[in-house]
RNA sequence: GAGGGUAUAGCUCAGCUGGUUAGAGUGCUUGCUUGACAUGCAAGAGGUCGUUGGUUCAAGUCCAACUAUCCUCACCA
């Protein structure tokens, strides 16, 4: 005998256990099998930086439903783990570790930062794979990966190599987004502009013939110690003749020119602008064209440099009130007014990016975008939704290049040597020894590392072992569907396109499956700073995993974000409470160990096997259009409504007659669709599932690996579904009229039901007692039986008759039937407008029509029905 | 400045390729120790589907404009 369903549905008692024997069971192991179809999942790498926040949770669940389901349906299905080494935010923290340490960077030096680095990925990298495990992750742990691992470190030095022999990869001087506080250069992607209060400083700039003062406005003023020239527009009839004159810049004394450049806007201010090619990226663009000095006066961590002459050595701040001050005390300071102005900062540590002249590595991206966007054009690859191909594309197309190295530690080393003697570059696979053009031994490597998702991109391939050709790379490559959320769209998913074009010659996933941010109650981001996140680990300590899992795919359609409560988990858990019962009622009136479907004669047996059928069908195909949310609904309404409420009310009569046929039959139907729904409810709950199919009879291990159920023609049974629906629409009506007469069930009552398919609903005779307190149904041709006191209720096919003779007030009864009368009536006007309209019955497609024409004589016989119940009362 | 999302029951949201008597969960009301489940059962109230037009035999669903709200990108010194 199997083992018996615990009375309380504890979650905490079976999920971990489940999982181990799982994962010792090997069934997450996804082998190259030819006899199969691959599918493939990686993981969008999580960061070390951390632990797994409820975003994640959402898409490793669906993530996990995805492969679970495909599993099941016999494909080889990969889920390749992994770990983002997350060069920028993981350096961060360990800065801010060592410092409460009372260490830096600089003291400890770069072979003990790597140390302490890699210790820290140990630990968190461990954990998040814990975390993982947690949710029900059925990934193949034994390829997990890591971004900074041989295998991936290889990939990105292979990439770095031949996009630099390609000409895709340069290094020169340009102004990118530096970060005083990382001190590290970062992408345009990786800048978020925030709107905040500003100064609006209004200046003069004196010309040097003495001839007056040239106005402009800036909210920036320290960075005039780098200002090389003052433009205006060339069609401004104000200035143009000042166009060429010199100024003497304030303060520095420097003399500067105006400069004319469509640059600049008219209309905004004084139509003037103080150039500063080293610090705005404008000015910059304006200084190549002007071929302007480029005065760089800050240094990495945002203070003077030298090049600020006496103001070298202060913050940016210091400077700025200084130099406020003694505009202000030689009188060229005009006014200070306040202004709202977007001001970019670095998207890890939001301190206000500088822009900076700087040497870095970009890649060059136009001939890269190209590529990439037709194949999204072409639906090669597929977003789903559709709506974030025009995100893609919008951003693709103003594309500019990708600033790639970073001035950080932790991270792949860029593979680019200095020769000291001819000053030669050398960018190569192997590190060299000699200067291939002088044969100098005096080499240096670049110091610099490189941008975190330079090695994320080549997620797709090198994870399955790329440079090399390996077989997993031939089998598995490219993958089916990369989950994610829209928000790093550009960061990663449009990196992630190009690259597989490139380096693999192909597209590196087929299709795209974005979801929505997860949000609180209140619909804000759950942030650190607002401290409303919800740890997924404390609910599925209180709630179960199954139930959170649950909650995160409900009620929710792709690319939306979802609010998350704890309400809705409630109502998740008391969802598998609902299935436990079930499994647990089903199971306590087993007396059999067989497993398949008798052969089916109850019209309540055809009818849930029908309706089983059905929902193979749509869940299937929900799961493939990835509407999970849908597929999640279709079989929480099966079981709890279908199964729950209805089925396994209508068999426990035949289950209390020991013995019979009839009663065995029923517990083969129950064991039957109860443990093939458990299947299809499996990548939604998998440990609820598994843990109660294990203890019902059952073919195979595990669920895990059990053979998604097939819709089946044969199975389809529509006549008993019509009939079911007969039956169940004339319980629910005398459940109703009892209901609004205040009836208790104990009062028990005959039913009369004068219908013309007598055969029908006296075979229903068991479920009226026991689902509508009847004492006894007796079919006719008129209610005489049901005498003068009786309540009528119509129903489709029948009009019952209750003889409730004390409760029975016919004046209120006559109304009741009155208001039906009202309706039904109504209800045939409408459905005769469409009728009648000549257009709808020619041009609507006929089984519309055929439907409204049915519509009209199902109301039809309803009102008749009613008629006659009021004509009697009368 | 450019692009996009959302607007359906008190609340949170479904409603796929136009045809349903507009749905679910939750909340609310009423009645139930109905031989698994009160984390439950049954019945009920509650919606002019943001506004205005248009397309169509037919619009919650498609189109346009508007209003509200959220987001992304760009950025004017």
């Amino acid at each position: 005998m199997k083992k018996q369903l615990e009375k309380t549905y504890d979650p905490a008692s079976f999920e971990d256990r489940i999982f181990h024997t799982w994962e010792e069971k090997g069934y997450f192991h996804a082998e190259i099998d030819p006899d199969k179809k691959p599918y493939t999942i990686v993981i969008p790498p999580p960061n070390i930086t951390g632990q797994l926040h409820m975003g994640h949770a959402l898409d490793e669940t669906l993530q996990d439903i995805l492969i679970r389901f495909k599993r099941m349906q016999g494909f080889s299905a990969l889920w390749l783990p992994g770990t983002d080494h997350a060069s920028i935010a993981t350096e961060a923290k360990i800065v801010e570790a060592m410092r409460e340490e009372g260490l830096t960077k600089e003291q400890i030096g770069r072979e003990e930062f790597l140390r302490r680095a890699w210790a820290w990925k140990e630990k968190y990298a461990g954990r998040i794979l814990e975390q993982l495990k947690k949710l029900g992750s059925s990934c193949d742990f034994a390829r997990e990966r890591f971004t900074l691992d041989e295998g991936c470190s290889k990939a990105v030095r292979e990439v770095f190599v031949r996009l630099y022999e390609k000409g895709l990869i340069y290094r020169g001087e340009r102004i990118i987004n530096w970060c005083p506080h990382c001190k590290t250069s970062i992408s345009d992607a990786e800048v978020e502009f925030v709107e905040k209060e500003g100064s609006f400083w209004h200046i003069r700039y004196p010309f040097k013939d003495g001839s007056g003062y040239l106005e402009l406005a800036t909210t920036r003023p320290e960075t005039m110690l780098g200002d090389t020239a003052v433009a205006v527009h060339p069609d401004d009839e104000r200035y143009r003749d000042l166009v060429g004159k010199t100024l003497i810049l304030p303060i520095v004394g420097r003399e500067i020119p105006v400069i004319a450049d469509e640059y600049v806007e008219m209309d905004f201010g004084t139509g003037v602008v103080k150039i500063t090619p080293a610090h705005d990226p404008n000015d910059f663009e304006v200084g190549l064209r002007h071929n302007l000095p480029v005065i760089n006066v800050m240094d990495e961590g945002g203070n003077i440099n030298e090049n600020g002459g006496r103001f070298a050595g202060m913050s940016g701040a210091e400077a700025r009130a200084q130099i406020v001050r003694e505009l202000d005390e030689a009188g060229l300071l005009i006014k200070t007014e306040p202004i709202k102005h977007n001001v970019g900062t670095c998207y890890r540590c939001r301190t206000a990016v500088e822009p900076r002249v700087s040497k870095q590595w970009f890649v060059k991206m136009q001939p890269l975008a190209g590529p990439a966007v037709k194949c999204v054009e072409e639906k090669e690859i597929k977003f789903i939704p559709e709506r974030m191909e025009k995100i893609y594309y919008n951003w693709m197309s103003n594309i500019k290049d990708w600033c790639i190295s970073r001035q950080l530690w932790w991270g792949h080393r860029i593979p680019a040597w200095y020769c000291a003697d001819c000053g030669e570059t050398i960018v190569s696979r192997e590190d060299p020894c000699v200067c291939p053009k002088c044969g100098s031994k005096n080499l240096s490597q670049d110091e610099d590392t490189l941008d975190t998702w330079f090695s994320s991109a080549l997620w797709p391939f090198s994870t399955l072992g790329w440079p090399e050709q390996t077989e997993e790379l031939k089998y598995f490559y490219p993958t089916d569907t990369l989950v994610t959320g829209y928000d790093i769209i550009f960061f990663w998913v449009a990196r992630m396109i190009f690259s597989g074009l490139e380096h693999m010659g192909e597209v590196p996933f087929k299709t795209v499956f974005f979801h929505g941010l997860v949000r609180d109650g209140q619909g804000r981001k759950m942030s650190k700073s607002l401290g409303n996140g919800i740890d997924p680990l404390e609910v599925i300590k209180e709630y179960g995993a199954d139930a959170l899992r649950f909650t995160l795919v409900t009620g929710n359609s792709p690319g939306n974000d979802l609010r998350f409560t704890t309400e809705k988990v409630e109502a998740s858990r008391n969802f598998a409470n609902k299935i436990w019962n079930a499994a647990r009622f089903v199971q306590m009136n087993l007396d059999i160990d067989e497993t398949g479907l008798p052969e089916l004669t109850a019209m309540e047996d055809k009818w849930i096997v029908s309706r089983f059928n059905t929902l193979v069908r749509e869940v299937t195909e929900n799961l493939d259009k990835f509407e999970i949310g849908v597929a999640a609904a279709k079989v929480y309404e099966f079981i709890w409504d279908c199964f729950c409420d209805w089925y396994i009310e209508l068999v426990k009569p035949r289950l209390y007659e020991k013995g019979t046929q009839a009663c065995l039959s029923a517990q083969k139907v129950l064991v039957y669709v109860l443990t093939e729904t458990l299947k299809l409810l499996h990548p939604f709950m998998p440990f609820i599932t598994e843990e109660i199919w294990q203890t019902l009879p059952h073919e195979g291990d595990s669920i895990i690996i059990s053979p998604w159920p097939e819709y089946s023609a044969e199975r389809e049974y529509p006549a008993e579904e019509k009939q079911m629906e007969l039956i169940m629409g004339a319980i629910r009506g005398v459940r109703n009229i009892r209901s609004q007469m205040n009836v208790p069930v104990s009062r028990k009552a005959k039913l009369v039901i004068v219908t013309k398919d007598k055969e029908l609903f006296q075979s229903g005779t068991v479920f009226f007692e026991k689902l509508a307190a009847a004492s006894s149904v007796e079919t006719a041709d008129s209610p005489e039986s049901a005498g003068e006191n009786a309540v009528s209720v119509v129903v489709e096919g029948a009009s019952i008759f209750i003889p409730l003779d004390d409760l029975v007030d016919r004046v209120k009864e006559i109304a009741r039937l009155e208001g039906e009368q009202a309706r039904l009536k109504a209800e045939i006007e409408r459905v005769e407008k469409k009728l009648s309209n000549e257009k709808f019955v020619s041009k609507a497609p006929e089984a519309v029509v055929a439907e409204e024409r049915k519509k009209k004589e199902k109301y039809q016989n309803m009102l008749a029905d009613v008629e006659k119940s009021l004509a009697a009362l009368k």
